[in-house]
DNA sequence: CAATGCCTATCTAACGTTCGTTACAGGCAA
DNA sequence: TTGCCTGTAACGAACGTTAGATAGGCATTG
């Protein structure tokens, strides 16, 4: 509502924000400075102040617009009628392939993991993590009620981010397959973690291809 | 053989390096500077060339100190008349205390991760990675000969790292619990996650207390 | 319609600070 | 005296940020 200005097109400010996103993503808040990201919006350095108060503004909402309602797509597209385990296959799936398919989302992030500011951290949680974690957990209880699944969860959210976040390293490491970077591969690697744990039968899980 | 000058006190450059770790690990290469290295270690900045040719390799050279050879000490502990489970609790119970214990390299590991220089992403691999994947690659092998585990050792890694490293942010989590951050119950998960996957009984395991 | 004045968006120029780094001189131990 | 170690001072560049001018659009007004 106030990221256009009433017509379809785009505000600057929207503009600087989307050019934002792979700088930082990239180089970090201290790797890019405000001339770095005028030359890539074609302004003066002056100009992006009229815009954003300062550099700190500029990157926490570029970082909020990143993260806002990251799972929601696929949380709401999740067909109720389908048993819990095609349920959760389905999600693995689509969350998988959104992580995959947006690596500057999962390098920053890392980065914001890496400040030590508290509200920061909090922001992670609540943007990034929790909609996800909920999603599963609810899923994890109804296929094994009662358990404690918290680690589980936190072990297959992370194992998610580390395969491709690593997958650039991971050449160097003996056995690798590109095929191990592969969306496909890695949701199905975590479904048989997930199953294994839980201690379901793999037959009650669809369609492993 | 060259990090001390032949007597019991450590070398200035070795004290360099000391200090570097902590400022480096929480603000990375491009948020500390030469001035405030300096002042924690009580040199002017100038002298600061006198033992590292310029910030890149007085950087490198830290990572590198950090880096070498971590894990050797629990591999080199281990006892080979031991079962393989046995000795796979062994290390990941040593492994998982050495990651807790030592944020400062977890927080450098993910730096180097961010970072897309190449040949920092080998040093990565092989320097950090490699000991602790190929130890229990073999041991993996030993238990259950002949499957790909590639992915679950990946996972295995980088759950932990990632146990550790989200703790601070887990709190904001529904159902988390202060313990979920303990070493001992994060070794105790992933030996979990490891005898399920690799569907072993877990009476085979030794001593889950 | 034309002239007026305001508002938005941009510019150039510059401020003061900090950056990585160097030149160079003094001190102190061998 | 030689050679290592440290200091002061300074360099040019880049940093985040601000001041002030300008240009164009739009609404109001004569």
């Amino acid at each position: 509502m106030e990221s256009n200005k009433n017509n379809g097109t785009p505000s600057t400010r929207d503009y600087i924000l989307e050019q934002a996103i792979p700088m930082f993503a990239a180089k970090g808040y201290n790797g890019v400075s405000m001339r770095n990201l005028s030359k890539a919006v074609d302004l003066s350095a002056a100009s992006l102040y009229h815009h954003f108060k300062d550099k700190n503004t500029l990157y926490l909402e570029m970082v909020k617009h990143v993260f806002s309602d990251k799972a929601a797509g696929i949380i709401q597209s999740i067909n109720p009628n389908d048993s819990a385990i095609d349920r959760l296959e389905y999600f693995i799936n689509g969350f998988t392939q959104l992580l995959y398919s947006d690596p500057d989302f999962r390098s920053l992030v890392l980065w914001e993991l890496l400040n030590d500011d508290e509200n920061r951290l909090q922001v992670v949680a609540e943007e990034v993590v929790l909609a996800p974690f909920t999603v599963m957990a609810d899923l994890f209880e109804e296929l094994s009620p009662g358990g404690d699944h918290y680690m589980l969860l936190m072990s297959i959210i992370w194992s998610l981010m580390s395969h491709f976040e690593t997958a650039p390293m991971c050449r160097y490491l003996p056995g690798w397959k590109t095929q191990y970077s592969e969306p496909e591969t890695v949701a199905k690697h975590l479904m048989q973690l997930i199953t294994s744990s839980l201690k379901l039968s793999q037959h009650q899980a669809s369609s492993f291809k």
